[in-house]
DNA sequence: CGACGCCTTGATAAATGTCAAACGTCGTGG
DNA sequence: CCACGACGTTTGACATTTATCAAGGCGTCG
């Protein structure tokens, strides 16, 4: 575990292997998965000095570490590194709006949507690789872990995806997932 | 309308009386709302060059509206206007971020947040005067107008709330609708 | 007064969640 | 090397929630 929500943002972190997920915990113990970071991504950038969300790798993650003071001071003098951290602020929240068109669909639009945001994500032929659990994927999508399987089965059957093994799926037809997306 | 989906962020605006939603239509018409901005509130910034959703009034709205253009030059000289843009953005990536926690409850929670952040945002007393239909709350919400018609019906037979009109609820017990907020 | 828009209410259907059991896979220890 | 156990996943039966479709009510404004 990287950080908590609501401790002090002091360092911003970059994926280089493996996988991270942030997220919150509700009071019922419900948990909401805000984001996968994968190989590449920056995490723990905040605007304010505290982290509204909490951090952990999936498996055994590799992790550049950066002091925000060192950012912050550097965006005080140069104010192309300002607007840079504005930039990528403003990319997070694109990401963050993204994810909200999600989660007022359908559960199969939501499954699709994952996929090919996956897809997307990590360019390795038609294939996916996932780091994290149904139940990851589930709190990330307000679905439960069954309703992702079933999903999941349920496309398989529809013959656009291929279960090769639970973490290794292979797209078929990306044309008829893009057209189920909505 | 102030502008739609896509198109270059030219400008950046400030409510002063009524009200404005900002949202997507998805291809099979389904609308979603992204967020209401009250007076006081400041809308259609942009770290990027182009909008990413549609704005437009509920009723006739006042608004204040600055060229982004001349924001950013300000910005490129003055490094303390950058870092306070970043810091708006990141406010907008809060509010997000709340939205989607709110989006992975259930109905009754849903409303019940729905209610709470909009007395918290316009602090009248116990009541709230709504600027938007039943519709437009539903949007925001990932519901069906029915069913916060109904969930609203739900919390006035719990003696949380009363339904004075339709647009104007008094909020008898708070303590009652954080308990049920989750 | 009447028409129109918005809101509420009801009956029913569809989607998703819950609980429980079976299945697979992988790593460990005999 | 095989058996076992732990854990993640899948599948099934059923309950619950929410959407859909349709009708009726209420208030406002011409």
């Amino acid at each position: 575990m990287f950080f908590g929500e609501n401790e002090p943002a002091d360092y911003v972190y970059k994926v280089v292997a493996s996988a991270v997920r942030t997220y919150k915990v509700l009071a019922d113990g419900r948990r909401q998965i805000r984001a996968f970071y994968l190989p590449g991504d920056v995490f723990g950038l905040e605007a304010n000095d505290t982290h509204t969300f909490s951090a952990e790798a999936i498996g055994d993650a590799k992790i550049l570490v950066v002091k925000r003071s060192a950012l912050m001071a550097l965006a005080t003098r140069e104010n192309q590194v300002a607007c840079e951290l504005w930039s990528m602020t403003g990319q997070e929240l694109r990401r963050v709006q993204d994810h909200i068109l999600v989660l007022i669909k359908s559960a199969k639009e939501r499954v699709v949507g994952f996929l090919l945001e996956m897809a997307e994500r990590v360019p390795s032929g038609n294939h996916i690789d996932l780091p994290m659990s149904r139940q990851d994927i589930g709190d990330y999508l307000g679905l439960t872990m069954e309703t992702v399987s079933r999903t999941l089965a349920d496309l398989e059957s529809g013959a656009s995806i291929e279960l090769a093994s639970a973490r290794r799926i292979v797209l078929y037809d990306r044309g008829a997932l893009g057209r189920l997306n909505g």
